[in-house]
DNA sequence: TCCCGATCTGTAAACGTTTGCATCCCTGGG
DNA sequence: CCCAGGGATGCAAACGTTTACAGATCGGGA
């Protein structure tokens, strides 16, 4: 059928040289005279031949490919990560394998699978795993080259924000609007995914807080799923409160989304009797007037493949923090 | 250092067998006697022993990968579906590349470079890429078994829904609730996107409106990008005719936000003065209340992994079409 | 003229599996 | 007692590249 390829041997026997002039020469290496290498090329293209992908990976070692590892819960970052990840490597010829952890149970089967993983690529681009290599670098855990993004990790290049600063911002928007009583809607501590997160953008609004010589009062501060029934919840909790929240900052936009949605339910006008500020900049936020944190997440999964790359040519690279802009939109507004 | 690896050869000189044996024995084929079967699998977990995938996948031409290829644009419907897909394959044994679109103009591009691509796994799964194959068949040109979702594809088995018969039922929830003015906010016909889609949802639109007896007045059907800001547009054309509606189906849930939102800022009440209906059941979708069909995405990936796996292995397979409720929540109402 | 080095090319040995074929052993039926 | 046949194993040839090494050619400087 047409499902034979030509092989390199095909080409040497068109062309008449060897193989192995044939291989070097589709490889752009040197020694090759001008004269052999256009024959060879034009003789390939005529053909369509195209290298046996295993084949040339047994020979050479280099896979070609990239792994890049994703939960699978709390679905818009990884996904947005992985859109711009797999712009990058589209373009540079190499194959994307994804694996996704679907709970955080599968952190512990990523762990054991890893070496075997490793295997099939070049290059791991981690998106908020929050996996710990105990012991170990990350480098050589795995044995290859690895970039962190959202996550800092020991022996890893990291693309990551400045949560704590992120969230302190956020709150001092709502401080300089006048508002005095603000709500903390924080995402929870999950005892298997020891991640810093909740706890960076939580010191970064008591930060605010302190620095405005504000109190910090437990009672404004709930936790809730990282979703948009987590923050109706979570808003619903907060008006049990004598003296309820003017304003409030919710560490995910999907949170937020709950909030404005259980606010308006209560017959709260936004912004008017409640400022929201979120954090994220969903693809939602823009449409639904959300005042929020920017994180630019797939200028982020860009930079980490490029990061990888540049450590598997050897190329020295240095940790990225991104920057994360306020974006103020309509739900924030001053006290009234 | 601990990069390299044991090979089949370090079992068969450990055991005292050959490479054949070993390759057998951990293979689980047949002629191999007990004792050995045991004597070579204990030492391949003692040495941690794992067959070199390149290797063994130009030897066996299997390549023990699946290629997913979905559309970066849309962001939501097709990495639900990479969620269902991932959780079956991580479970087979099966490694999954992904190859994203990032705009429609891509599928032009993926076309060109499918037979290298294809080379790479042993079956496709398409999500909603609407490429089309000129004259062959799926299967002939991708020279692979292909399962495709959300979309029909000759020559492949495909896994959907029937959006002219799901749009009519959105349509009809509307009509019972006494609705007579109903707004369509659909998703636009992009030139170089031929999908169906939009078209058969319109189709099933104007199939509810004819069989209840109403008119089907363009004035009514208005355009939009698959976004929230598509829908919020789309919401103030319908506004500025003379007769505006008091209900709307909206081909997808994003537009609905944008919808929802809009109709707010305007001071319609939701569901009071404008009756919504949406289209994919988001995951925000519940929490924001939004009345809407839904389609179980990360269910039809899991069933469009299964086949491609049944189909690999040679077994008969049928298409799939998913059913696709109406799902009342409380952005509809009794027409006031 | 001779030699040296640089450029070009070919031979063949990897890379680590899978698998067709041959061989050997053992058992049971005639 | 012999032979057929099947189970168990090994040998070696694929699979389609890459790459170390060696040979060949050629030009130029001494």
């Amino acid at each position: 059928m047409s499902s034979s390829h030509p092989t390199i041997k095909d080409i040497a026997r068109v062309t008449g040289v060897s193989v192995a002039t044939v291989s070097r020469a589709l490889r752009n290496l040197p020694y090759v005279a001008p004269a052999t290498r256009s024959k060879v090329v034009e003789a390939a293209a005529e053909l369509e031949y195209e290298a046996h992908p295993q084949a040339s990976r047994l020979a050479s070692g280099r896979t070609w490919t990239i792994g890049v590892v994703a939960p699978q819960f709390g679905t818009w970052f990884p996904f947005r990560a992985l859109g711009g990840i797999n712009s990058v490597f589209a373009k540079s010829g190499y194959d994307v394998l994804v694996s996704m952890m679907t709970s955080p149970g599968d952190r512990l089967r990523f762990l054991r699978d890893a070496r075997s993983f490793c295997r099939r690529v070049d290059g791991l681009v981690l998106i908020d795993t929050f996996v710990s290599v105990e012991g170990d670098s990350a480098e050589a855990f795995f044995d290859r080259p690895v970039v962190a993004v959202g996550e800092r990790l020991e022996g890893a290049s990291s693309i990551t924000i400045d949560n704590r600063l992120a969230a302190r911002r956020a709150v001092e928007h709502l401080i300089e609007l006048g508002h005095e009583r603000i709500g903390l809607v924080a995402g929870p501590h999950l005892p298997d995914l020891p991640t810093p997160v909740p706890e960076q953008r939580r010191l970064g609004y008591e930060d605010a807080l302190r620095a405005a010589g504000l109190p910090v009062d437990p009672e404004l501060m709930v936790d809730g799923e990282w979703t948009a029934a987590g923050g109706a919840a979570a808003l619903s909790t907060l008006f049990e409160c004598a003296d309820p929240p003017t304003a409030v900052f919710c560490m995910s936009d999907e949170m937020a989304f709950g909030v404005l949605r259980t606010a308006a339910k209560r017959g709260l006008a936004t912004p008017g009797d409640l400022s929201v500020v979120g954090f994220d900049d969903h693809d939602l936020a823009g449409a639904l007037g959300l005042t929020t944190m920017r994180q630019a997440v797939d200028e982020m999964g860009v930079r980490a493949a490029e990061t990888v790359m540049a450590l598997i040519d050897g190329e020295p690279v240095s940790d990225i923090t991104w920057d994360v802009p306020l974006m103020v939109r309509e739900t924030t507004s001053p006290v009234g």
